[in-house]
DNA sequence: GGCGTGTGTGAGAGCGCTCTCTTATTTCAC
DNA sequence: GTGAAATAAGAGAGCGCTCTCACACACGCC
């Protein structure tokens, strides 16, 4: 199946054919100036006889640049590839990678077990520079990373100060403090006065933010109106019995995320309670497969998850850019984009 | 942030420190035989020290091995992403692979105009081998991968004959067809007798062999009962409208997928009609996610799709093992895995 | 026509590793 | 104790590329 004799030209055969050095094949390959039209010409119908195409090890060996990122996903279980989030995430991070020319090297860890090994991954130089979906209050990694030497960006804004790990670590995150806060005055506005959350883990800062964005608009809640869920349908069904439990009257939710609210959805639907007559019901992300679909859509807090992928990207990239230009400097600073309500038929 | 001067040690650096030559230490390191005991513990405890990492681009260079494996996803739109399909298989991929020290590289592409760029990829040298999922009819993508010499195997059965591509297309699929029949053979054991089916997609191998083995159990069924998705739970959702529309007596369908039985679900119970008691419903898949999470759970075919994504691993490395050791001849056949009915509330 | 100046091309080192081949050392039979 | 066989360690080439530096050759100036 692979070939062994299967023999790929090198840049020494390309410059045998075309009549030139191994230098001046490599200087048209790469696009560089300085090569007299004809002769580039030349070279460039031997590549095309030939087939020749790179070896990128070698390439590697002696530029350092691997043009591959490693996107490194610290999730125990499920969660990855439950959540339509991070497939979005990584949809945005792979269309910005591709259009660069990098590659995506994809890290699952199942538990820290696994740090090691990817530790080790991001000392041997494999990557030019890594993305962090580091969930859970956990700097281990980006920790790694740091040690290893690669650039690093995470997503989400990271639950530890900056002090910890140098000057300045980068992340991109939406506003999940001023999203919460709009959908809470919107549930506000409908005239709903008993007003529940169901927050995310507490060890995420996604969930803290939303939480804080929550007792922003409502402060002195009672605590018997919050309950915790972990991002999940069950969850979010969990945390939706319990809070009937303690207030039977309650007549609008706040979930964390659309995928908890679909869950609580159910709850509410299998107790004869209509949406959003009796309970309006507002979930966050926007995730549409999830929000579209729910009967009653959903209203949510909209943030563009794809385009999150995309900035962690493109902030990567430009912090793996030689530092040169002095002219145009390079500015990196963490990435916090806005959310906007989107009202739909829940609330 | 990517530090230039961040000088990773190398195995020169490693043998002058345990006062050895480089060849001794490449052998500590790689665990070949034939280094003495106090040496290697002298080498293992420079490399401790020093922190050395062996540099891959460095021995990809000369052993012609990368550790890593292409995955490959021919998916125009979110599909990908939509689906926990596949995201399961590529969960069971990157446990089989990281169990074996080979790395994961995602290559998403969007439509046609990036197989150049996925071509390049499998031509450059960059992974050992690929996986590939390209759905649709379409044998391109592995014909590029054959052509650059990189061993494949394909994710659910090609559409396309072996003659055209050479001795042996492998693949990994499960046993579509048996399942169909199942999923059938139950609903008529219910003593359904207008059964209708959700097809997926008819240029997909996967949603014609379901196909096939429905019309296995009932041949000659009114076409007029048969309606054709796109594996989404909105494609689910118009086809049983559609299906309604021609059929209103029918009295059980079978979906060719969780995710469309879904969306069937929904305008069923849109239109008043009571599952199972009115229509009894059956998926495919057995995605828990979905299947558990309906109301009333789904009745569905299950299959291990991790188990595949393992499976599908499992054999590219084996392909990709040198071929020595006659005395154990390495079996490179496609894998077909068996599927089961699991029933739950639905049907 | 000699000399700088600039531009285009080639020569060659070297990236960090593996692996073959050679040399040094040990082991054991006689 | 000697020599052959077995084993351990080292020397060095070379994987395919980039990149610096030296060189060749054109041009315009005095």
């Amino acid at each position: 199946m692979s070939d062994p004799t299967f023999a790929r030209p090198t840049l020494e055969e390309v410059a045998a054919r075309a009549g030139v050095s191994r230098a001046t094949v490599s200087r048209v390959v790469n696009g560089s100036e300085g090569v007299r039209a004809p002769l580039a010409e030349r070279v460039r119908a031997a590549v095309d006889e030939l087939g020749y195409v790179p070896n990128q090890a070698a390439r590697t060996l002696v530029t350092r640049r691997n043009g591959a990122v490693a996107v490194v996903v610290a999730e125990p279980e499920t969660r990855f590839f439950a959540d339509p989030f991070f497939a979005q995430q990584v949809r945005g991070i792979s269309k910005e990678l591709t259009a660069h020319d990098n590659q995506l090297v994809l890290l699952l860890t199942e538990g820290t077990a696994d740090y090691e090994r990817v530790g080790r991954y991001l000392a041997g130089g494999h990557v030019d520079g890594a993305l962090i979906f580091s969930l859970h209050d956990d700097n281990s990694l980006p920790e790694m990373a740091r040690k290893a030497g690669v650039a690093t960006v995470i997503g989400g804004r990271p639950g530890w100060s900056d002090s910890e790990t140098g000057p300045t670590t980068l992340y991109v995150d939406c506003d999940n403090r001023g999203g919460a806060r709009d959908a809470v005055r919107h549930l506000l506005g409908l005239g709903r006065r008993r007003i529940a959350h169901i927050a995310g883990p507490l060890d995420q800062t996604a969930s803290i933010d939303r939480l804080d964005g929550f007792r922003d608009v409502l402060p002195g809640t009672d605590p018997a109106l919050i309950a915790e869920g972990d991002f999940t349908p069950e969850g979010g069904a969990r945390a939706m019995t319990v809070l009937l439990e303690r207030v039977p009257d309650l007549d609008a939710v706040f979930a964390a995320s659309d995928v908890m609210a679909s869950g609580a959805l159910r709850v509410l639907r299998r107790r004869g309670l209509r949406v959003p007559e009796d309970v309006a019901l507002v979930g966050f992300d926007d995730i549409v497969s999830v929000a579209e679909w729910t009967d009653p859509p959903l209203t949510t807090i909209r943030q563009d998850i794809e385009e999150m992928g995309r900035m962690m990207a493109r902030l990567l990239l430009r912090a793996l850019e030689p530092a040169g230009r002095p002219e145009a400097p390079v500015v990196l600073a963490p990435i916090v984009t806005p959310t906007h309500l989107v009202v739909r038929a829940s609330a």
